[in-house]
DNA sequence: AGCATTCCTCACAA
DNA sequence: ATTGTGAGGAATG
């Protein structure tokens, strides 16, 4: 037995780099690089090994593929709390028993069948989508990595940081906020935040509330709309019932679900592919996304790799 | 009929 | 690849 209750595993440094091995776990749980490049985070890097990179909380975490599973490992972190982000305690097999069996599903479901829906935090996502309309994802994640370091907090020696909280956030200087091409977002991240500053009761209280409830809470936010809402609900709220409808998921949904209207409003889409997927509709969204993208012949984990200067920023 | 109100869509800027 | 705004048109009473 060991008295002192630590894992062998915690205490191992690797290569002597200050990352610290945190075991293994296995692809039949998940798919990272699938569940890391679907859009739901942008919190998470690739280097030029294949490996991910990625801040939760105060810690940092290190993803090393290998053929039947994944290295992980951390700094200042621990292995439970990769675990519970992964959300590898979810039956997503039963999950996507419980989605409908039409033929795009299927075709999502195979080409995602490792895809898992993260549990993030819901400032973190909602802070994040504020930055991102009318930008592509690699830059999205380019200006959240900045967010970091301006007004985060720096990991324990490395150059990762923690996510800017809302009262770091609601002061930051306009010019500097505008400096990191965040353009017409900057001032609604920056109301946003004065806001969750001024009531940091407020994600709490979202947890108690309905959905339908929460949704119209965070849109009452400056800047905050249905999609954003819906985003925060699905990936940081874990309301796997919300379905988040951008202008690929209108595109798609359009053409495989309403081949032959010209238009379809999206209060429409939102109230049918509620009736249609059901409880877990944001589950089954993802799963189209991802498999939408990837048939436009692009390859999203590839997107996501470091620029060889934003790699060399990370120091390790 | 004229008018006020509401609701919706569209285009456009940020 | 989103939200906020305002103009213009249709429906309502």
């Amino acid at each position: 037995m060991f008295k002192t209750g630590l894992s062998p595993i915690a205490k191992t440094s690797v290569r002597g780099s200050g990352w610290e091995s945190l075991g293994r776990i296995s692809r039949a749980q998940i798919d990272c690089e699938q569940s890391l490049s679907c859009g739901q985070t942008f919190a998470w890097g690739r280097l030029r090994d294949d490996s991910w990179v990625g801040v939760i909380g105060s810690a940092a975490y290190r993803i090393l593929p290998e053929p039947d599973g994944y290295r992980i490992e951390s700094l200042q972190g621990n292995r439970q709390t990769l675990l519970d982000y992964l959300s590898l305690s979810r039956n997503w097999e039963q999950i996507l028993q419980e989605l409908p069996s039409d033929a795009a599903l299927a075709a999502a479901r195979s080409a995602g069948r490792g895809l898992r829906i993260l549990n993030q935090d819901p400032w973190e996502s909602l802070a994040s989508f504020l930055c991102s309309p009318v930008k592509p994802i690699p830059e999205i994640r380019r200006i959240t990595w900045k967010l970091r370091a301006s007004w985060g907090t720096s990991i324990a020696g490395s150059r990762f940081f923690t996510f800017p909280t809302p009262e770091a956030l609601a002061f930051a200087e306009q010019e500097r906020l505008l400096a990191h091409r965040l353009g017409f977002r900057a001032r609604f991240l920056r109301a946003t935040a004065r806001r969750l500053a001024d009531d940091p009761a407020f994600f709490p209280n979202l947890r108690t509330q309905s959905t339908l409830e929460a949704r119209a809470r965070l849109c009452e936010l400056p800047g905050v709309g249905e999609k954003i809402a819906d985003c925060v609900l699905l990936f940081g709220l874990g309301r796997l019932d919300s379905f988040p409808i951008d202008v690929w998921m209108k595109r798609l949904l359009r053409s495989l679900y309403f081949p032959n209207r010209r238009h379809v409003p999206n209060r429409e889409l939102t109230k049918s592919a509620a009736a249609h997927f059901g409880p877990y509709g944001g589950y089954a969204q993802q799963l189209l996304y991802f498999w939408y993208r990837q048939t436009a012949g692009r390859n999203p984990a590839r997107e996501l790799e470091l620029r060889p200067d934003e790699e060399a920023e990370l120091d390790f």
